[in-house]
DNA sequence: GTCAACGTGCAGTAAGGCTGCACGAGAGTC
DNA sequence: GACTCTCGTGCAGCCTTACTGCACGTTGAC
């Protein structure tokens, strides 16, 4: 619920409520009304308040849940693979929302997949070792290692290694899209 | 604005305004008005189209101003440094919020900072050579090379290098923080 | 021509976001 | 003890505005 949102925000910074209240010019009544839930914030108040904490209306909406520490070795992780694609992708994070990072090994020759893909995400893809070649539309880019390319995942796009050596790369993606 | 979001979603879908507003229960003429900035929808009205379009509420508000594609090469990326921290991180992305990526060697002894440090994020970090020292509250964990491990960043933490060779990391944060 | 579907202007209504004021609880001071 | 300050909340009422129903102009298919 946005009101445990907002009451979380509020006191991990120690105010109270009537001082947030005065710097997002509302009502503390309001304020403690929609912390509880009793009512629900016009989207300008929550603009108000978004700005105090200097966080993005998104972000009042995203879901904070502790993942605490997670550690993830090769072998021990949970695999995942594109529909079509020859490419398995190892998960680096709890797959529990906010933030998706993998790992991944592409042999001489293979592809993510067969046909461009695309999923409304920003992604961000480093070489580690070898040479990957990112094709996005019509256009076809060369990443080497050390080298990142990011990319606004809504335009179809797929990886792949045309190199004679395995290429090794870590991609993050955000929002996380199943 | 929250309205050339709705009526993107909606566009690319190939839906018609009253095909929307029905799936939605709500009236077509209210749709016509948000998206086109007349009025503002209520947070119930939001989550019936987000819940459509199988979205989040907070994805509706994120900004998919599209970056394209972004390439960044070692030495030619902008820097950033903690406040009292030795380490000098090299940004893998645009600085245009929804997603932060970033690349750091640590030389034998270096710490990312003096004291712990928190924020509201999720952070990933993935070792790429080396061996990697992670100080969450009282405890320390050990990453080596090909491990990661993934941190909610509101817990105090810190990076160092407790090895006697370079240490180089890859680390993902979202929301990005500046 | 008809017909259907598209998006929009307008006026009215009902809902609920928002405020001002007052109250009880708790902590600190004299 | 009383006095005071700040905390969060109950309540009643105002008043903005989100939302609807109906009608209109336009476009394209037949």
């Amino acid at each position: 619920m946005i009101g445990d949102r907002l009451h979380e925000l509020r006191t991990e910074r120690g105010m109270s409520l009537r001082a947030l209240a005065e710097q997002a010019g509302v009502s503390p009544t309001l304020l403690s009304q929609i912390e509880r839930g009793v009512t629900e914030p016009s989207l300008s108040t929550l603009r108000r308040l978004a700005g105090v904490f200097g966080a993005s209306i998104a972000s009042l909406f995203e879901d904070p849940a502790a993942p605490a520490v997670w550690i993830s070795r090769p072998g021990e992780r949970s695999t995942l693979g594109a529909p079509n694609g020859q490419i398995r992708y190892e998960r680096l994070t709890p797959g529990n929302g906010q933030l998706e990072v993998l790992h991944a090994v592409l042999a001489p020759g293979e592809v993510s997949s067969d046909e461009l893909w695309s999923h409304p995400s920003l992604e961000c893809v480093y070489v580690v070792s070898g040479m990957l070649t990112v094709q996005v539309e019509r256009s076809v880019y060369t990443v080497a290692a050390g080298e990142s390319l990011t990319l606004d995942s809504n335009r179809p796009h797929r990886y792949l290694n045309d190199s004679a050596t395995n290429t090794e790369i870590v991609l993050a993606i955000n929002p996380p899209t199943p």
